[in-house]
DNA sequence: ATTGTCGTTGCTATATTAGTATCACATCAT
DNA sequence: ATGATGTGATACTAATATAGCAACGACAAT
């Protein structure tokens, strides 16, 4: 699943890319110091990541000197997510489904967390649903179920292990029983246990499975059928 | 303008960014070799940098070994584009600009290239506008200009010094003279050379100015003042 | 068989980076 | 003013992480 560390994995590379992140996901400028101290890196060394950053166009200092994303990140953000195709694809096929009155969500499975590439509930202009949500544990997320039910119950294993899993308090063998049933119906069908009693109905697309699509809201066992109907219309479409 | 190269540029990082770069714009999957000639860099060296990024799960192998985006591209994607807010915020904005009935369009100047992230032409389903072109040389587009405008003469000189500046066949003069005017009015108004007759204005966002928004079309001199106060006050409300 | 790719790894010299110490500049409370 | 703390940034040197060579097995075309 999860490839393993090759010969010679270069660290500037891992270390880079996490300041990247780190500095894209601060809403407000940062500085190295106290980038470091988020990361865990020796500042001196965070101060030189980010310079490189910046020589590079992606990071930007501001006027009193901390750093922000410049529009080299912009670039970087539109190349990789347009590049692929995948999102301008997607965007049609989900506005379509939001004709059933649902929460409709397309997103990936990163790690043990989902990022949502698009969410939007019904009634929000289709444009604001890109990007509104973060990442999330995936064990919390439709889509991240049925991800998850990808990969075999070893790796599973391996990336939970020792660690405590949300929304699955009893640990590893209840959620390696959801994951069986999701593999079984060929689709997850989640239920949001709060007050406003809502389910999730997702299922994957491409090949190899990299993306999920999901819709929620008050669905009844009995509307579940049609809607899985039309998602795998949409995946296929999505996914190729 | 362009940063200062800093004491102790991270190279690893730099090359790592680039092939990042150069699989993120490949339509298809690559190997390692081929993508270490686009990038004239040694293809052992590509190679252990795929594999960092495969372990991080930005990069993924197919089942023929090549390598193309992973879930983790998707998700830094995601968090550079929206993290920022730039994306969010404009995009209601530029729908609403679109009542004009010309193209619409949000970029960022990147070296001596523009990006858009926004670029619709009247009729397209707006959320279709995404990300529809990469790069541009910055003298052929008006958000380029306008950008471009911001530096002073003696960047622009080091920016294009011995080398063709596209649209500006007299050289680097007649492109100075052109980003005098520009400041001077407060926004860019280019004439397109092409059988359509078409002209652009675009001025700039963001503080410091980081962003551009235009609209193109037909659009005779006397029809510029109100296109600009709206692209004014768009402005003003995308970028703070 | 031959020849050409391809992705990948072991090896070793050395270029590159890590971490210390230190600087100049802020801001704050004394 | 004064000292104490914060910041970003750099020079220095030791040590380590990386570059580049050569080579491997796998595949494809000839």
């Amino acid at each position: 699943m999860r490839p393993k560390l090759n010969a010679q994995p270069n660290k500037s590379l891992i270390d880079g890319i996490a300041t990247l992140q780190a500095l894209a996901t601060s809403p407000d400028p940062v500085g190295c110091r106290e980038l470091a101290r988020r990361l865990n890196i020796d500042s001196v060394k965070v101060n030189r990541l980010l310079k490189t950053l910046a020589y590079l166009g992606i990071a930007r200092q501001t006027a009193d000197r901390k750093y922000t994303a410049g529009p080299g990140m912009h670039v970087l953000a539109a190349q990789s997510l347009f590049a692929s195709g995948l999102i301008r694809n997607a965007l049609p096929v989900l506005e379509n489904l939001r004709r059933f009155g649902h929460t409709v969500a397309l997103g990936v499975l990163w790690q043990d967390n989902v990022s949502y590439l698009f969410h939007a509930p019904p009634g929000l202009e289709a444009s604001r649903g890109l990007g509104r949500i973060g990442l999330l544990p995936a064990t919390t997320s439709g889509i991240g179920i049925v991800l998850l039910s990808e990969y075999d119950d070893a790796d599973i294993r391996e990336l939970y292990q020792g660690r405590d899993i949300p929304m699955f308090p009893e640990g590893i063998e209840q959620l390696l029983a959801k994951l069986a049933e999701v593999r079984r119906l060929g689709y997850a069908r989640v239920h949001v246990a709060d007050d406003r009693d809502h389910h999730i109905v997702a299922l994957s697309t491409g090949d190899p499975a990299h993306a999920g699509v999901a819709m929620s809201g008050w669905i009844p066992e009995a509307a579940t059928a049609p809607l899985i109907e039309a998602l795998r219309a949409a995946a296929t479409e999505i996914g190729g």
